[in-house]
DNA sequence: TGCAAAATTTAAAACGTTTGCAATTCGGCA
DNA sequence: TGCCGAATTGCAAACGTTTTAAATTTTGCA
């Protein structure tokens, strides 16, 4: 009720004891008499005292914050994605105690900038980052640094050890190239980013790695590519894949974003999804659900995905052992109307 | 490069000086020496230098950070309000150099809970509070303490004067009413839900007040109230007024995701919109897009109100001046596809 | 050259907590 | 009653920074 916070030291003086006493016994000590704990645990509860960050975390060298950098993001979210990995890591973090900090990179300035500043100015114990570029200067800065960390993706090379969650993009695109594969498309298509970023090569090479096991020399596969937030340009590459003469008869996107796309365009162009064209995509965005037909798709299940992260990246912190811990979740298939047997004819 | 924080004695031991002129260089005082400042800045740039929040804190008193208590939120997110609003307050306070704090609320935690514990533990120079509650503890709270808060929503009463930003839902609702009113529809729905939140009663009351403005007499207004994340009481409750022979011609939803049901149910119940039945929305969901024939609804702006409850939020931290700040922003119709004239013929 | 004023720098306290070590109190036993 | 060890409590340092007040150096002018 005071309009200013209590102190230790006010708590200390009302009860008639030390500071160190209070100290220890809100903290649980055992070497403090049972009934002193009591007591000073009363009075803590009734005055309403709670330990001031900033002075726990200056002795302590532990803050009880975990960071995460935003993404810089354009002008429009089109997904849930950032809400629904907030709120699993708030979710896992709660659990121990620990918060988020959110720490957001300007316009003009480089995320790891802002990394760098979140780790050196000790606000966190440790972080989380996503979206891992092929060459990740993040990844290597933390690695040097020496600083407890999860990554929510992957490398390409695994030329170093750390910690990592990723969904496995890889397995989904085969297990999308299968079920197309079975119901007799041979021509497919696959539309990704031009972005430089790991998850991309680990889908298409999923795709390209159940294509081969197949053994199917008829297979074809059609690659469309195009930067992530141009959609102008986006359309501008689907359509040059719709249009062709020979154009395939399945199209796996990289994300569902970009299967809505397609299948806008699909409609625009006069096909019908899926009796003309299958298109399956990955995430199972909202969206997903209500565009018509309904898309399928792979659920990543990304709330679930941040709990763990930030699961392992208190254990990262708490123990600093060796052993990285990495993860790798499996996809579920979401089925529902883009996909369809092959069209019969062909020109 | 070094594995350990560079501290401020380090810096001042590395260049002859005391911590006091480094630290006032850094700070750029102009009682330091021009020449002196400059060659602070350098060793500190090339060190990498970045002060230590918790000292800094613990002395200064400003931690530098926001605070946001996460909504505890249903099993599933269907919307992109969290990342906008996120997204939103963090290109706002980066501008300031404020960076922002998630406290999740457990399970079992009353959000006021955690909300106190921001407070009292002076991670936060300031909060923002979300979804405004009829009775909210949380204003009540955070005015007796005297701690800075924007608040995104409105009480109804004003018993006493705090620093709001609000989207005009009571506009929104009266713009739809009029539009709808002017396609000839008489006879009107309300899907809405059965938590205390005060804008419920803001759209509701601006529905009201435009069919009271137009004093006809004709209109009818029928209610439909199911709980906020229950779906299947929802979908009675839509069923409900859509199975009735006299069911309104148009219904307005107190949001998106209510008004998708409804589309939903209507389809269902072999309705065509908008020709049986117009349906507008509110909040502009990426969904609402896709979702056949396109929802007509408002935009809120989530991310744009977000970046302004920040910029209100840091004036009020820096100066704790009385005037209390409140902004009104009118949404945006975003006229689609699922309201239209009302069917001539009605049993 | 000397001295006051201006310019520049520094010592030390403070913020609120944790913690190593020392001091005090208590109970039991001789 | 006196003493020892165990139980309990307290002192003081430390964390890294900002800031008040004071000390030191430099400058300008007689």
């Amino acid at each position: 009720m005071p309009a200013r916070v209590t102190t230790l030291k006010e708590l200390a003086a009302s009860l008639g004891l030390s500071i160190t006493t209070v100290s220890r016994a809100l903290a649980g000590h055992r070497q403090i008499a049972l009934k002193t704990r009591e007591r000073v645990a009363q009075a803590a509860r009734q005055a309403g005292y709670v330990p001031n960050t900033a002075a726990r975390t200056l002795v302590s060298g532990r803050s009880g914050f975990v960071g995460l950098v935003l993404p810089i993001r354009g002008p429009n979210l089109v997904d849930s994605f950032l809400g629904e990995f907030v709120t699993g890591l708030g979710e896992g973090l709660v659990a121990h105690g620990a918060d988020l900090i959110l720490a957001t990179a300007a316009q003009d300035q480089a995320e790891l900038a802002v990394l760098r500043h979140v780790v050196e100015s000790g606000r966190a114990d440790g972080v989380v980052v996503t979206r891992i570029a092929e060459v990740d200067e993040r990844l290597a800065y933390l690695r040097r640094r020496g600083f407890p960390f999860v990554a929510h993706g992957r490398l390409l090379d695994n030329d170093f050890d750390y910690n990592w969650l990723d969904t496995d993009g890889a397995h989904a695109f085969g297990e999308a190239f299968d079920m197309l594969y079975d119901l007799g498309h041979r021509h497919f298509g696959l539309v990704t980013i031009s972005e430089p970023m790991t998850f991309r090569h680990l889908r298409q090479d999923g795709l390209a790695a159940a294509i081969a096991r197949r053994g199917d020399p008829s297979v074809r596969l059609d690659v469309a590519t195009a930067p992530r937030f141009d959609r102008g340009a986006r359309i501008q590459a689907v359509n040059r894949m719709l249009q062709r003469p020979d154009r395939p008869t399945a199209i796996v996107a990289l994300f569902d974003e970009l299967a809505l796309t397609v299948m806008e365009e699909a409609a625009r162009a006069g096909l019908t999804v899926p009796r003309d064209l299958s298109v399956i995509g990955f995430d199972n965005v909202v969206a997903s659900a209500y565009a018509p037909p309904g898309l399928t798709t792979f659920d990543a299940s990304i709330r679930q995905c941040a709990r763990e992260i930030a699961d392992m990246l208190l254990t990262v912190i708490a123990e600093k052992s060796a052993a990285p811990l990495t993860s790798l979740i499996r996809p579920t298939l979401v089925p529902r109307a883009s996909h369809g047997p092959a069209p019969l004819t062909r020109s």
